[in-house]
DNA sequence: TTGTAGGCGTTATCAG
DNA sequence: CTGATAACGCCTACAA
C-alpha cells in the first residue's frame, strides 16, 4: 500500500546519510552531537546535509526522542509593557539555542493558567518559565509532573518550584516609599489597579514601611481591581484627594498609573512636586521624559528574561545547576518629582 | 528488546479505543471530526477520554500527518506597544482553535526575516502571518514554497503574497495633515524616528497634503533612524522648533514620539495647542489622558489581529476566501491638542 | 566511534 | 460509519 501524500522531493536523514556513506544514525548523531563523529565522517555529513538542503524533522525528532526542545512560557498579560521587556530577554537569548519559544496568555487568571500548563504537559516541554509564585496546588502539581526545569519569573519569595529570578516587590516598595518619609513626606497615598499578587505585595511594601513610621491611613489607600491604564491613574488620583485634600506624596504601583496621576495632577492645577509627590514603579522610559521627570523603581526585567533562559537552558543542557535562586534586586531612580520637602514648618537648611 | 524510558502512566489512542471499545482509528476521528461517528461511540470515546485524562500527542499527529498545527508570526518588535495589542488579537483568537502561534521577531531587520522564514519553512506550519509589505524577493520566494495560507498584516499594498489586512499608512497620514490643514495650521512639522517602511509611508502621505496644499517645506522635518521612544520625541521636537521657530503644529510619526514632543514643550513652555497643536499616530491610550489630550490617528490593531487568525483558519480549513485584501481603515481621533486655529489675521467667526 | 533493530503515537488508505 | 494495516522520520538501547 503506497501513502500518496505528495512527499514533494523530502530529503530524510537516510537520504544524507546514504549520500554521505553512512548509516543513518552516525547521521542523526551529526545534528545532535558533532563532536562524537570522526572528523572525516563529520565533513562528509555536513556537505551531504548541505548538498542536499536537508531539513531535521522536528516532529519525528519529539515523537521518538520524548521531548521537544520547546520552552513553554507563561505570562498573565501581552499588554504590559513589563512583560514585553522580559519577553524580548526571553526571546533574544533563546535565539541564539536550539529551543524554541511557545507562548501562552494566562490574562491574570490561577483557571487559565492550569488550562494552559495541562496543554504544555501533553507536549512535553523541554522547560518551562512561569510568571510569579501564585500557583495554585493543582498548577504545582502539573509541573511537578512535567519531569522539566522550570523557571518562576518576575519575583523572589519562599518555595521555588524549581528555580526562580526576580526580585521582592515588597522591598521595592518599601524601600520607594521609605525614600518618601525620609525625604520629609508625611501623608502618602497609595493608587493601585489589577492587584495582582505582585501588586499586592508592593501594597504590603508600602504599608509596613508606613507602619513602621507610624503613618499608615487607611483612606490614604486607594486600589480597583481594573487593569492598570494611564487613564486610570487619573480617575485614581481624584479619588485619592478628594478623600486627603492634604495628601502630600503617592506611591503609584507601577508607571503607567503614575503618568495619569502626574496628568490629573496638571489638569487639577496640582503642582508637581510642590504639593505632591509622585513615585512610580518599573521605571519605564517615558519616566525620564516626564514635566517633572517622575521618580521611579528600576527593575531588570530584560535581564530577568534572559537569565530566565539561561538558567533553563544550563538545567536542560545537564549541566549542574550554579544558583536555583537569583535575586535581580531593584534601583531607586531619583527625580525631580520626589525632592526633599520644603516643610514650611521646618527649620531653614 | 524493550524500550527503557519511564513511560510514566502514558495514556495513549490506544488505551482510549480499548476502554471505548472501539478501533484506534475511530477514537482517532472522533477527537478530529466527532460529526463522523456515531452518537453512542461518539460517546463512549468522549467519556473513555476524559476518565482516563488522555491529552493528544502532537508530535505523533504531526509526523503521520505530514502538517503541524503551528501558526507562524513574524513581528519586527515585542516592544511596541502596537505590536502587542495586535499579538493580543493573534493569541486571543487562535486560542479556541487547535492551532498554535509561533512567535519570532525580526527586529526590523530584513535579514532575520529571511533567516527566521527559513527556519519556520523547515517546519512546515500551517500557516503564516508576516508583518507589512516590504519582504525581500528571497524572502518572497521562501513563502511560495511553504505552501501554506499567509496573511500580511499592518497595512495593505499591492502585490499581496496571498492575503492581507492592515490600512494605509500614507492615507491615514495624509487624513491627519489634511486635518491639521483644514483647522488652519499653516507650518505643520513631521517628527519621524524609526522610519521603517510603515513610518516611511506615513511621511510620504504628509509629504503629499502639503506639497497638495503648495505647504512642504523640507526644513520642517525632522527625523531620525533611532527606535521611537518618548525622551526621542522630545529631542526632535527640540532640533524642529531651533529650525523653525514659527512651526504651529507637528505630525508625529507615531504617540510615543508625540508624548515627548509634549513634554519638552511643557518644558520649555510652549503651549500646547495655543502656538503648537500635535497630532501623533496610533491612539494609544495615554494620548486621551495628556494635557492636553492628544489627537491620533486610531488604528484597528487589536482587530487586525483577529481578523489575520481568521483569514488563515479559515484557509487552512479549506473553506474558500471571503476576501484576500481587508482594510480596517483608520479614524482620527479628534481632541485638545488640534483645535480650530485662532488666526489673528482671519476675520473673527 | 559506529551500526543494528525496533518502536515512538498517530493518521492515510482502502475495504467493508 | 468502522476497522485492519502500514507507514511517518527519527532516535534509544545495546552491541561491536
Amino acid at each position: 500500500m503506497e501513502r500518496k501524500l505528495p512527499q514533494s522531493g523530502k530529503v530524510r536523514l537516510t537520504e544524507v546519510a546514504k549520500l554521505a556513506g553512512v548509516s543513518p544514525i552516525t547521521a542523526s548523531r551529526f545534528f545532535r552531537n558533532p563532536n562524537a563523529l570522526s572528523i572525516s565522517k563529520r565533513e562528509r555529513v555536513e556537505s551531504a546535509a548541505r548538498e542536499l538542503g536537508y531539513v531535521p524533522n522536528l516532529a519525528a525528532r519529539a515523537l521518538a526522542s520524548h521531548r521537544s526542545e520547546v520552552i513553554g512560557v507563561l505570562i498573565p498579560s501581552l499588554t504590559n509593557n513589563v512583560f514585553a521587556d522580559v519577553l524580548r530577554g526571553i526571546y533574544d537569548t533563546s535565539e541564539g539555542s536550539r529551543y524554541s519559544i511557545q507562548l501562552a496568555n494566562t490574562r491574570y487568571s490561577n483557571l487559565q493558567e492550569e488550562r494552559l500548563l495541562r496543554i504544555f504537559h501533553g507536549q512535553k516541554p523541554a522547560g518551562l518559565i512561569v510568571t510569579g509564585i501564585d500557583q495554585t496546588p493543582e498548577a504545582r502539581a502539573v509541573m511537578r509532573n512535567m519531569n522539566c526545569p522550570i523557571v518562576q519569573i518576575m519575583e523572589i519569595g519562599p518555595e521555588p518550584i524549581d528555580m526562580i529570578v526576580g526580585l521582592s516587590h515588597s522591598d521595592a516598595a518599601f524601600a520607594a516609599v521609605r525614600h518618601l518619609l525620609e525625604r520629609g513626606y508625611k501623608r502618602i497615598g497609595f493608587l493601585g489597579a489589577r492587584m495582582d499578587p505582585r501588586g499586592q505585595r508592593r501594597f504590603d511594601g508600602y504599608r509596613e514601611a508606613l507602619k513602621a513610621a507610624d503613618s499608615f491611613d487607611q483612606r490614604l489607600v486607594v486600589t480597583t481591581l481594573s487593569p492598570s491604564t494611564v487613564p486610570l491613574g487619573g480617575i485614581l488620583l481624584s479619588d485619592l484627594v478628594s478623600r486627603v485634600p492634604n495628601v502630600d506624596a503617592v506611591f503609584c504601583i507601577n508607571d503607567d498609573i503614575a503618568l495619569g496621576a502626574l496628568f490629573e495632577c496638571q489638569r487639577r492645577q496640582i503642582a508637581v512636586p510642590e504639593q505632591l509627590a509622585i513615585v512610580g514603579f518599573n521605571d519605564l522610559e517615558f519616566m525620564a521624559s516626564a514635566v517633572p521627570a517622575l521618580t521611579s523603581v528600576r527593575t531588570n526585567r530584560y535581564e530577568m528574561g534572559r537569565k530566565a533562559i539561561e538558567m533553563l537552558t544550563a538545567a536542560m543542557d545537564g549541566k549542574p545547576p550554579q544558583e536555583r535562586v537569583s535575586d535581580l534586586g531593584f534601583e531607586i531612580i531619583v527625580r525631580a518629582s520626589s525632592p526633599p520637602r520644603r516643610d514650611p514648618s521646618a527649620t531653614h537648611v
